[in-house]
DNA sequence: CGTTATCTTGAGACCAGTCAATGATTGTGG
DNA sequence: CCACAATCATTGACTGGTCTCAAGATAACG
């Protein structure tokens, strides 16, 4: 988790990273001479696109952000969404590698690009931190892969149930989680369509796992059996070979 | 690509990251005081396990390497192979988020986790580097769920081979490209079983799209075939739902 | 309050997985 | 160096989960 925080003069932006598991946690400060820009966004507009240059680095303030990435033929592949205080793009490169969209009406922060790495280059304890944060977002998109390809349709939902409902939680909110995106959004991420995903959440509507209010908000019922769902496997075959030489014990340290 | 040299008198490490897509290809030195370690490893063993200490930052000189992450309940996903020359730990955190094994029988270099970030940490440009280092992986995640997602098997299996081909043909190799690991893992790596993979082999075989020699090597005869099937689309629906939304016009420069 | 977009639900088809048997490679011990 | 064993790859028949296509219900929004 990482949050950015425009300072009251809005002259000094203070940029706090937590620690990740098993670290502690840290706080660090970024001074820059130039303000947090803020702007508003309806939904669907865009924030950035694919290919375009990298000029600032944002922040979600309010609302609701997707990310996706394009095919070479126009197809393309939801890979996350941002709610506030997330950031939105945090690439260090000179072209952005995916598109972000606001879902809804949306409010944003942002500075140059070049103005936070001219600051960030200044602390290599920051830059370090920056790292990380590169990090984590690579385990993520690693759980992503793992969600795809070695559950079902339904372990997949589940899985991303509990994990939109952890990330609500951490944010600390209500029972009734927000679910701003489409059922084509899920699916598309998922890799399902938006009928299977329509089917799987009255199926979990009847065996009341979940309670569903309009069309956006949802509250989990039975986190366990959701927990079960995620975790079963379809297929022994597809989900595992684990055979026995991917556990092996492990060896002395390499020295 | 990034690569590390021990130098001749291993007591200095020169590490050099190429640029990314549109910059200028850089050059970086990173001294430290401590030699490279060398070891062989067998076919099999794991340089370390996922969730162990982090003690080393490793590099491949010779032989193969698979990555693969864990879920919960035992079952392992695949997320990538690494080749001689390339980063097998390049994660900032205290425990790995991810196994690696050696497929075949493999030499390794590594120093001390601490030793080389209290190295990184006295050169910001360095860092930078390395932030763009991890940002190129998480790309590749990217890319990877894309792959899955999107995908049907022959797509994947046919993006998969290009893939591989295009990294021996960036290590200057012949033209017979050398798949060292087994068809179950490429099927795991790609959310397959191996049969399937085995059947788009052959199928792949019969249309003169790749010629195989023996187990482990194969050549692309018709890349351009290849190319328009992993670019093809089974189905609209999955893979698109490429709504008016998700391609509106650039709105201007946030500021 | 009506229009539109989205969601839901159903019936049928197809791709990929499952199970099972055969064939090819690799490695080992006599 | 060869024969045998073990592992891995291939192939076939069958099953099943998810997509596809199409219709109807619900919710959002002016």
């Amino acid at each position: 988790m990482n949050r950015i925080f425009g300072s009251a003069n809005d002259l000094t932006v203070a940029l706090r990273v937590n620690g990740a598991d098993g670290m502690p946690p840290a706080s660090l400060e970024l001074d820059c001479s130039v303000p947090w820009s803020r702007r508003k966004l309806a939904a669907r507009q865009h924030i950035f696109h694919q290919g375009d240059e990298q000029s600032h680095v944002y922040v979600v303030k309010s609302g609701f952000v997707r990310l996706y990435s394009l095919l070479n033929n126009g197809r393309c592949q939801v890979i996350g969404f941002k709610s506030p205080g997330e950031f939105v793009a945090f690439e260090y490169g000179s072209r952005h590698r995916f598109s972000a969209q606001a879902v809804v009406a949306t409010e944003m922060r942002s500075i140059p690009t070049a103005v936070f790495f001219a600051a960030a280059s200044c602390d290599p304890q920051f830059l370090l931190r920056l790292y990380n944060v590169a990090c984590e977002d690579l385990s993520r998109a690693h759980e992503l892969v793992l969600t795809i390809a070695k559950r079902d349709a339904e372990g997949s939902i589940a899985a991303f149930m509990l994990e939109i409902d952890a990330r609500a939680a951490a944010r600390g909110k209500g029972d009734f989680v927000s679910l701003p995106m489409l059922r084509g959004d899920i699916a598309n991420y998922l890799g399902l369509t938006n009928e299977t995903v329509s089917r799987i959440f009255t199926h979990f509507k009847k065996r009341r796992l979940i309670e569903v209010r309009g069309r956006y908000g949802i509250r989990l019922l039975d986190r366990r059996t959701l927990r079960s769902i995620a975790e079963h496997v379809p297929s022994d075959r597809k989900a595992m070979d684990l055979e026995s030489s991917y556990v092996a014990r492990p060896m002395a340290a390499l020295c």
